[in-house]
DNA sequence: GCTTGACTTAGAGTGTGCTCTAACCCTTAG
DNA sequence: CTAAGGGTTAGAGCACACTCTAAGTCAAGC
């Protein structure tokens, strides 16, 4: 029942690799894994969830010095739920933000595009107009 | 009428720091500017219009190698309006892409936090209730 | 005429997050 | 018995995007 995956195996089902799974344990975002009698890494369904979930935090840009902060809070003191949560709802105004500038950028993004196909269709027409004002930005 | 600004206005009007815009002329981001008889950069509008696209496109994760595809292209072949755009749409898609990753963790993160405020909640209760099964998930 | 301060350059240094290497140890198959 | 194939470690190396330094030029104000 209690089946703990090799290196390996975790490696595949979190996209991370086997030397990015060693080095996170180095930096202490990840709790010392328990070894088999031959000093192999044996990951049990618990590291894995939280391998998960610490991926969704990098990905999210949480810096790993942060997810040091939040893992060492999770192991040394279990029940300061509360000091995680305002970890976690910080990262959360940070992600929102974030997102809210990409959606930004992306719609001047969008407007070159059109931008480039007005010009595009001009162009292409079968009397194409000189001096176009589309031509000037570029 | 044509007021060409020195790289401190230019800083402050994008946010980039004088080094930085140094370092993007010298990647070749941006195109030689304009110097006055001291040897002095003289941005122009038109500068500085590049300047805050490029800014957008580094926002939304462009590398330097790619901007500056975009910049020589720009600048060695105007008239090749469909390879720019070609290359904003390819990026534009990765943005979205991006976009999308970034909602679903964050998805996740406001689940834990959900979590972690339901937890706070039952602790708080005048009859707590043990053993608790919202205690299980970290 | 000298100091102050903004500019110039080439090139070195920094921070972040991996990513790889070298040397070694076990176990298993031939 | 030995070679292949997995694992281990400490530590070096790398990619990226800045960021800073040192040494110099120039113009203006006192």
């Amino acid at each position: 029942m209690e089946q703990e995956l090799t290196i390996q195996q975790v490696a595949e089902a979190t996209g991370l690799s086997t030397h990015t799974l060693r080095y996170y344990e180095r930096c202490d975002l990840i709790a010392p894994i328990h070894r088999d009698n031959n000093g192999h890494r044996r990951y049990s369904a618990r590291d894995i969830a939280w391998i998960q979930f610490l991926t969704k935090l990098r990905m999210t840009g949480m810096p790993i010095r942060q997810i040091q902060q939040y893992a060492t809070l999770l192991r040394q003191q279990p029940d300061a739920v509360q000091a995680r949560r305002e970890i976690l709802e910080s990262h959360r105004q940070k992600v929102i933000t974030q997102l809210q500038k990409l959606q930004e950028n992306l719609t001047v993004i969008d407007w070159k595009i059109q931008h480039y196909k007005a010009i595009e269709e001009n162009l292409s027409q079968t009397f194409p107009q000189p001096n176009s004002p589309l031509l000037k930005g570029n």
